[in-house]
DNA sequence: TTATATATATCGCATATCCAATATTATTAT
DNA sequence: ATAATAATATTGGATATGCGATATATATAA
């Protein structure tokens, strides 16, 4: 059994969005903190600049986070409607993977 | 606040072998009660057949579930190298989304 | 000021994902 | 046997996702 055989059968491609989200609405962050945060959960490398600051992009255009710089870094967290995203997307994803918690 | 907002940053793309995999190691299941399973789970209407068949022979070719036909149906379980590949695959999910649980 | 380092931004692309439509197979009813 | 029903399988394609490479901006050091 390889580290592959994980990856197969969970990339989790596709949940980067709710994932920042849900990072963010613990702490506000700048991005790369953000990146390294999603490289220690996920135990990879940091998301290049290609991914996290496009997924930035979107969530913003979205309106569910703000950006404010401070100093030489950009802090993001997240607006009401972004909070409210978050919330239904949590419970969402609550119901879907309920169980995968257990043993 | 829509339900559109919701999909914006939780569509789960992605995780559908992880989900199959889960929900099979559960309890063995053909592929349109895994179908009515998940929709019941992610609260939308069923995968379609061109959903859920490609991802079910992705699985069966990477060795993770096997097929027993059962009359009409196919009944789909995992198999020991599935079942490693699923304790991976939850290893990494828990540690990803350690917390989203929570509140 | 200039150089260096770091963060942020963008672009093009390879790939993955999932769906709609369609075809096939197997079972059951007539 | 034939028709009807339901499950399974496949194919083509639209879209999303995330990466590598590269560019820009900002702050700090020299």
């Amino acid at each position: 059994m390889t580290k592959e055989d994980a990856r197969d059968c969970c990339d989790m491609r596709g949940m980067l969005g709710f994932l920042i989200l849900f990072l963010l609405s613990k702490k506000p962050m700048h991005g790369q903190e953000l990146a390294g945060e999603i490289a220690n959960r996920k135990g990879e490398k940091k998301p290049s600049p290609g991914t996290i600051y496009p997924a930035l992009k979107s969530l913003r255009e979205s309106g569910f986070i703000v950006e404010e710089r401070d100093g030489k870094t950009i802090v993001y967290s997240l607006t009401e409607r972004g909070e409210n995203a978050l919330k239904l997307a949590k419970r969402k994803f609550v119901k879907t993977f309920f169980g995968v918690f257990q043993d």
